[in-house]
DNA sequence: CCCAGTAATGTAAACGTTATCATTTATACA
DNA sequence: TGTATAAATGATAACGTTTACATTACTGGG
């Protein structure tokens, strides 16, 4: 409650103009070293706090970042908020997150709220629902931008993801190679992201590129989720002719298509080869261990950070594009038939 | 990159002031209502964005709140986030987040950063290693504060939390119950938070409220995560005098446990029984699912916003200690002797 | 029709910085 | 020692709001 020291009473009392105090902050070697030293002094001794809505107000510009997820909840997002902050950290920006839950409602309100506070660029996790809505605002709204999580070609975004349809085409490659025909798949609502299309789409595509008939009977669309993938095991399997194998594009998905394996008495891999995608933590550790894919959800959104940062900062407004690798990460639930 | 309409241009547009401008967002009922929506019509029209960072500087705070956990991938920490926001959401609140990994350094610059930002209040995620600078800081920096997902009795500090002590006596009482005496303990670092502590606390005031022995031989304290919950479960089992029953303190810790069990070839819950601590999604689907306490997560984090904005906003600065319940969720992992 | 009282609006000073430009002070070189 | 030049510092106008206070416009009762 104190009267609020700014830099001015430091000035006063260091016997110099606010002007001064401000330079000792932001471009030190202007500075007389004594002087600036004095300051310094005074600032620690007043125990200063730098009023940064001031500055971002004047400068028109803040260094906060919005950060925009589906659900905090989800680990590949929750490790996207660590990467961001471990590239932010030392650079003096901060980031404020909002969890869309795939609601175009709450999201818009977010995006507003990031408008309001000058956030100076914004990270977003992938797209969906919401894309063209999304790209007018930012239009509008004359942020810096990159998606992260995604491949985005030819959407003159930018980007840092890796490729869901690659991936997705790889595992149900190496289900293949394992001389599985019958593929059933688990994926994620089609309307709501574009990451679990082109999941289906690497899927069918690999069928296509192999020769084997898609099938569309055998694929499930359901909200991520345990039990969801419980269910969707269990609908799977207890078709006249079930699958041999089947791909869950999301590892919770297929952790809970695991446990429904065991609750229906079949063995994995023996009598049912399981793939998820994802390799959460606990992916390593599921009984049996499971075989997914890995993705790059801290390093995509470390790297975000570094772009926009750039765009923030730099210069040269280029577009950035990055796509990293994913792993096929084979362990115990998938062998051949 | 248009210039930016302000209040004034809109003021000049509708051939009112910016004073009344101001009033068509604050306080409508204070306006002729032919006057706000010509303001509103206009507002609309020129795609205005309200500058936060400017009505902050005069009203000497802020719509921001600092939200300060340990590790955003932790599903308890992760599942706050979502409890917040959800609180948040309506009340035109922004949250800025910061992880600090358990690490002094990064935690005080995050501190640093939510001051400087002059967010108007904070969420902590209990306690630690830091207690006393964090207590100094928020002593000098004068911000309110609650602390959740701990039960802080006699500390002058507004909370919402649980009770650790008190959910580990349970389970321990649980595991006795079924007749077990030789009961593993695997457990976060102590020095780290006080949660861990109080964990610990539980069991052995369980124990010695059974009259069972306590012993240290059989407690091990270790970093949280899959790989060490097995190495710490591997070691306990490997021990002359195998304990017949193990409470892991968390869920990671407890699933890595349940992955050694497999390894080593003993059987769950007949050769040994597991519990885990947390109630993590996963939990529930692990091989065979786990026998662990639920812990409010979303719950507290969801309140400890509703009493932190009354803090904010409110007149009465009242004492807010709430302590939230959780509950055993008996599942497979564990039996009687 | 006037006046008091209230409702609606305007004026202008803050809020704590940064940045431009002006000014002073130090430095170097002849 | 003087002058041209560079280095430090100062004065001040922004930035886009809010708010206390001043003013003007309405309203209704006498």
């Amino acid at each position: 409650m104190a009267n609020h020291t700014g830099m001015k009473q430091i000035a006063d009392i260091v016997g110099v103009s606010v002007a001064t105090v401000s330079r000792a902050l932001n471009k030190p070697e202007k500075l007389k070293a004594e002087t600036r030293w004095k300051i310094l002094q005074a600032l620690e001794d007043q125990g200063y706090v730098y009023n940064a809505a001031a500055a971002d107000l004047v400068r028109q510009k803040s260094t906060v970042i919005g950060v925009l997820i589906p659900n905090a909840k989800t680990p590949l997002f929750a490790s996207t908020l660590l990467g961001i902050q471990d590239c932010l950290q030392g650079f003096g920006y901060s980031m404020i997150v909002g969890s869309s839950k795939y609601d175009e409602k709450i999201e818009n309100q977010l995006l507003m709220q990031f408008h309001q506070r000058q956030i100076s660029g914004i990270i977003r996790a992938g797209f969906g629902y919401n894309r063209s809505t999304f790209d007018d605002w930012l239009k509008s709204a004359d942020i810096p931008c990159v998606i992260m999580l995604e491949k985005l070609e030819n959407s003159g975004l930018n980007y840092v993801g890796f490729d869901n349809h690659q991936a997705a085409f790889a595992m149900t490659n190496y289900l293949l190679s394992l001389r599985h025909k019958k593929i059933g798949l688990i994926v994620g609502p089609f309307s709501r992201t574009e990451r679990v299309q082109k999941r289906f789409n690497g899927y069918r595509a690999a069928l296509e590129a192999a020769g084997v008939d898609f099938d569309p009977q055998i694929v499930i669309e359901t909200e991520i989720g345990l039990s969801n993938g419980s269910d969707a095991f269990h609908k799977l399997m207890s078709r006249p002719d079930p699958p041999t194998a089947v791909f869950a594009a999301a590892d919770y998905l297929a952790l809970g298509a695991l446990r429904a394996a065991y609750e229906m008495g079949l063995k994995v891999p023996e009598d049912i080869s399981i793939a998820g995608f994802g390799d959460i933590d606990v992916a390593a550790y599921s009984n049996p261990p499971l075989t997914t894919v890995r993705v790059p959800g801290y390093q995509c959104a470390y790297k975000a950070t570094e772009v926009l940062l750039e765009l923030i900062n730099g210069e040269n407004k280029v577009q950035h594009q990055h796509c990293l690798d994913t792993d096929l990460i084979i362990r115990s639930t998938c062998s051949a038939i």
